[in-house]
DNA sequence: TTCATACTTCGATCGTAACCGAAGCATCGA
DNA sequence: TCGATGCTTCGGTTACGATCGAAGTATGAA
């Protein structure tokens, strides 16, 4: 009966509030200092300290000496893919924390999951390539058809490089609140990009939403069209 | 970035070693009573009976009363699926409990990881479906094909009732100690039953380990064939 | 050098939750 | 009705770990 991985460990380690918020904004994708990371688990630096060195000795996290400052981020994908699991799971079962802070609309609508697009957006975004026939549904599975390929070519994404990474193509993650799935991988992760590249979104700086330019927007809203019957849904999406 | 699912409540959950070995030991599919959870937590009856209020609150587990026991059992898929997740996860982490029993070499070979067949003949299992055809491999997920189909209606599967649940048909569930994935969702649940029908295999009381009958092996292992090269490998496969 | 910044380590405090003994409640069988 | 079994609730103890002040280490800048 005691054989087998241990869960209590790396559940202990997500399970304290300080540790699971500086996770969650590790989440956005960039590397944070120990001292951002302690602001937003809302403890001293000293405590962060503690908190960041069991995380990394626990693999969840990894750290970069850059001058003096440390830098520390997801050790690599599984955990994001972890915690992504994690918060659908929880959301399901409505554990939600209740502040609802000033940014929220800007996070509904779009935002940075990890490293993919998530949000309103980001749901848009694949209903749309789905409707277009640029990728299929495959039991569990989401798959890149050779017409989605082309057209995803045609805008600048290199999917024949995505292809030799060991990393999936396409993975779906869901969306907590609207509880569908918009896309992850390495091509959601591609798209994100260029969107930055082409200039029609950018981050914000301390929070995870994603903010369009209004040319950005247009673009961005022509490339991915809603379905007909669609309009008017997904207001209320937000993830991770 | 206060918002979002709490993770930090389902990680404390998961998180107490109690807790973990209980959920653990319910994995093996099968609904428990208090007296039994405590005993494989270690612990006595009152801190069990503490415990498991704050996993059904949690919405991990639900009860079913049925005269003077009180039976417990993972909520629904999702708990099992989320378990499943970690134990992959914790397994690449190295985070293994290290208390190698005396049952370990037929938990090897083949147990069930909530509802399907998992270990040596797991893995085996779904590398031969693959090599032969009938389970296809895109990107993330596993495709029955239509092959596939035929071949497991023919042996005593009803694909098509199965196919018309909400649940999906074929998850790729990774085996820890093996690192490769074996034959979850829906089908995997249908297989393990079949066998269980026909009296290939049995459960074994205590335990999560699954016994063959000679014979059943032997059919088994015909049914589905190793590929030519992989013999002698998946000595070690174990998982969950 | 010297000072400032970024972070870690040490030491002590404190709060929470895991834990168990004992008592209480519910169901069953006789 | 009575005792036995299965489980929960209560109360008090204990232990662990999260926390922070203070001191220590490393890097960079002046």
């Amino acid at each position: 009966m005691k054989e087998g991985p241990d869960i209590a460990q790396i559940g202990a380690l997500i399970g304290d509030p300080a540790r699971a918020n500086m996770l969650t904004a590790l989440m956005g994708g960039r590397a944070l200092t120990a001292t951002e990371l302690a602001e937003v688990g809302g403890i001293t630096l000293q405590t962060a300290s503690t908190h960041l060195s069991k995380l990394e000795a626990g693999g969840l996290l990894a750290q970069r000496k850059q001058g003096r400052h440390r830098y520390f981020a997801l050790a690599d994908d599984g955990v994001g893919k972890l915690l992504e699991n994690i918060m659908g799971f929880a959301a399901t079962r409505g554990h939600l924390r209740h502040r609802p802070g000033p940014k929220e609309p800007a996070l509904r609508k779009a935002r940075i999951c990890y490293d993919h697009l998530a949000g309103d957006y980001g749901v848009r975004m694949l209903d749309s390539l789905i409707a277009s026939g640029a990728i299929s549904e495959v039991g569990d599975g989401l798959n890149l058809t050779e017409r989605g390929e082309a057209r995803l070519t045609s805008i600048g994404i290199d999917v024949t490089g995505l292809r030799s990474t060991r990393r999936p193509l396409c993975r779906s993650c869901l969306d907590w609140s609207e509880r569908r799935a918009h896309l992850a991988g390495s091509l959601g992760k591609a798209l994100l990009s260029n969107f930055f590249n082409k200039g029609w979104a950018r981050r914000t700086e301390n929070s995870r939403s994603i903010l369009f330019t209004s040319e950005g927007e247009r673009r961005f809203l022509a490339l991915f069209p809603m379905e007909a019957g669609e309009m008017d849904k997904g207001q209320e999406s937000a993830d991770v």
